[in-house]
DNA sequence: TGGCGCATCGTGCTG
DNA sequence: CGATGCGCCA
């Protein structure tokens, strides 16, 4: 018997199904912990070693770059030597990126084009609205979140200028087309736009779509459910003419609405394929029966399309408990405590433990706790290392390296460290760049500037562009990471630092940062040069000098595909601390979900805009991460904005099957009563407030 | 130009 | 309560 057909065997006759169906689409329907992650990864090696396709026509699309890892990690065990070779496991945002390099003279675009993270793109924003009117950063925040909004909707700004209702969509649309026109004018692209710009090109270029068509044969996503419209298209413009493809989804883990996706495309995919194979998962191997109970009678007071029931062999196991605390500090001395004797009791390793919350802030205190018990964990979410100033100067120096033209990065790092460069310069140098039509970089070294500002000015801008001109040319000789070095060495970027720290020891950290960001650019560009081979006769190759390198690790970087690698290499034995988000696709032995309250789960903004389903699979989504024991837990009392506040218990825990509770610091009827009272009030404030 | 102090506001989730 | 941001003063 071969390995492939050993593994097959292993599978149940559902999962076996789904593997073996590859002669058209292919609908998977695939419950919480029934093993999709295994059909997915056995599938690629079946198409592979039994059905003689070649990896390199096999694109297989996550939505994290942690699933994509995982699925890298266990294809990489089925698939030997050059088996694998060319295969494409990656994010729909990575996949973008490449085929974006693949085909920017199509787009219009230079190659070395920078990448803005959504902090860029608020710059821009925020500037572009400045020339309106005065401005809040909650205005900001809306017109940035409707433009993604319209991106991921297929939305481009003609349309949304067109279809705009009232004035405020009205004006939204127009910073949108202004906002892609600078876009376009830094030779930059946002986020949406790596899904969005392959399906424009896609669209008014068939000869580019059979480039990719003939790239990639078969594909098969995860987490269908969290598509959005543009992903879908991409999918589905791929996938058109073979029609052969596999997705997985749950539409019960459908948690990422809020960010445009869309549930439905479990719909509309059998409308697009009237020949979908749709098979069901439902058999659930990770939990014990009470804690799939549990999942089961919460979600089934969420409506459904596809019906489903999950089912388990296992035993009952202990109930679920739920444990009331004074306050949010008592919650967490008390999971903190759990954890500790609880390791002993059960004899478990840190890494076993895993405690789940709503918002990242909930962690603060728990990290507190956690240390004080000298507990080992591990945080994760950190958007903190690319939020920090350090690191986006040199994200901004390492992006107007690449690319002249992005004039943010211009604005951001002219001045940083100090050349006395200020803003009357620079309103000079941004008038003749616009009229000359030039970005500020080229603008500083044209000979009608002289004419605008004077001769120190000119010298200051002078001696920057010269120092990244020359450190330029050295990297086009080969020498990109030693010259990028010597360039934050050579601006003293050190000493800029010392002197705007309030502590040596701060100073020194950020420059440690800022080293190891390098560290990993230069990592990442001698480990993997080219993680995805261009397709073939494209006539718009990315070529693969060195700077060409740089610029897709740069991508990388602000893609958190290189970075967060080291951080799981560091795979050492500690509790998992999560956003309830972040832990969908994982599995804990011992799980814990903090803060079951009234406007915190389900979240208050939830409860307003009457998404409160949404909060719903989210529960669902942290109760399935259960293996073995789960623990809810929740306050009192909390401290919001420095307010201790009332909370009321989480109307998800009425939910859930009482006989297999087991309640810890809840008085028994009066707190119930005052419960009720409570949401009473709620109710009420909540009417009025409807009301105004 | 820089440093400090006060005020304001938020704190849901990701690539 | 904390972080950020702005404005005022040196």
């Amino acid at each position: 018997m071969t390995e492939i057909r050993d593994r097959l065997a292993k599978l149940n006759p559902r999962q076996q199904e789904a593997v073996r169906a590859i002669d058209g689409p292919c609908l998977v329907l695939a419950g919480a912990g029934s093993g999709k992650t295994s059909v997915i990864t056995t599938k690629i090696a079946y198409l592979v070693q039994e059905c003689g396709m070649k990896a390199r026509n096999i694109a297989a699309v996550t939505f994290t770059n942690k699933a994509a890892r995982e699925m890298k990690e266990r294809v990489g065990k089925m698939l030997k030597g050059r088996e694998g070779h060319g295969l494409i496991v990656s994010t729909f945002h990575t996949l973008g990126l490449t085929i974006i390099r693949s085909e920017l003279k199509t787009l219009g675009y230079k190659p070395g084009f920078s990448l803005f993270d959504t902090d860029d793109a608020k710059v821009l924003i925020k500037e572009l609205m400045h020339k309106e009117a005065d401005t809040d950063a909650e205005q900001i925040n809306a017109v940035q979140s409707q433009i993604s909004t319209w991106k991921n909707d297929l939305i481009l700004p003609g349309a949304a200028l067109s279809y705009a209702e009232d004035e405020d969509a009205q004006y939204a649309a127009v910073i949108y087309e202004a906002y892609n026109r600078h876009l376009k004018a830094y030779n930059a692209v946002d986020f949406d736009d790596l899904i969005l710009l392959p399906v424009v090109v896609f669209r008014d270029h068939p000869e580019a779509l059979a480039r990719w068509q003939r790239r990639i044969h078969y594909m098969l996503v995860d987490e269908y459910q969290d598509t959005n419209i543009s992903q879908y298209l991409l999918v589905k413009m791929l996938m058109q003419d073979r029609q052969t493809f596999t997705v997985v989804g749950d539409d019960d883990q459908s948690i990422y609405a809020w960010r445009g996706a869309r549930p439905e495309n479990l719909v509309t995919l059998g409308e697009d394929f009237p020949r979908l194979n749709l098979i069901k998962l439902e058999q659930n191997y990770r939990s014990t029966g009470i804690i799939l109970r549990a999942a089961n009678t919460l979600i089934a007071n969420n409506p459904h399309v596809y019906e489903k029931t999950l089912w388990s062999q296992m035993d009952d196991g202990d109930p679920i408990r739920i444990i009331m605390n004074r306050n949010e500090e008592a919650e967490a001395e008390r999971v903190a405590g759990e954890i500790l004797t609880r390791r002993i009791k059960e004899s478990a390793e840190w890494r076993d433990f895993a405690v789940l919350y709503r918002g990242n802030f909930q962690a603060r205190l728990l990290e507190l706790k956690l240390q004080h018990y000298q507990i080992p964990y591990k945080l994760s979410g950190g958007t903190s290392f690319f939020g920090r100033n350090e690191i986006k100067d040199a994200m901004a120096y390492l992006r107007l390296l690449i690319n002249p033209a992005d004039d943010n990065a211009f604005l951001r790092i002219v001045n940083v460290p100090r050349r006395e460069v200020g803003p009357g310069t620079l309103e000079k140098l941004a008038n003749y760049a616009t009229g000359r039509e030039v970005s500020l970089y080229a603008a500083c070294s044209e000979i009608g500037l002289r004419e605008q500002l004077s001769e120190r000015a000119l010298d200051r801008l002078g001696r920057f562009t010269h120092t990244l001109d020359r450190v330029r040319r050295e990297m086009d000789a080969g020498q990109s990471i030693s010259a990028i070095r010597e360039l934050f060495r050579e601006v003293d970027y050190e000493g800029w630092l010392y002197q705007n720290a309030s502590a040596p020891k701060i100073a020194e950290r950020r420059m440690a940062n800022v080293w190891i960001l390098i560290d990993q650019l230069e990592k990442s560009i001698s480990g993997n040069p080219q993680e995805v081979e261009e397709v073939e006769g494209g006539e718009d190759m990315v070529g693969d000098t060195e700077t060409g390198d740089v610029a897709a690790a740069i991508s990388r970087l602000v893609l958190r595909d290189i970075l967060e690698q080291q951080a799981e290499e560091d795979d050492s034995d500690r509790v998992q601390l999560l956003t309830l988000h972040a832990s969908k696709g994982l599995e804990f032995p011992h799980v814990y979900v903090m803060g079951l309250e009234e406007d915190l789960l389900p979240h208050r903004n939830s409860i307003e805009m009457e998404t409160v389903e949404e909060e719903r699979r989210l529960a669902y989504v942290g109760i399935t991460r259960a293996r073995r024991t789960l623990v809810l837990t929740l306050a009192r009392q909390r401290k919001t904005y420095g307010e201790m506040m009332d909370c009321v218990p989480s109307r998800f825990l009425d939910e859930l099957p009482p006989e297999d509770l087991e309640w810890e610091g809840r008085a028994d009827k009066p707190q119930d009563q005052e419960k009720k009272v409570a949401r009473g009030r709620d109710a009420i404030a909540g009417l009025r407030s409807l009301l105004g």
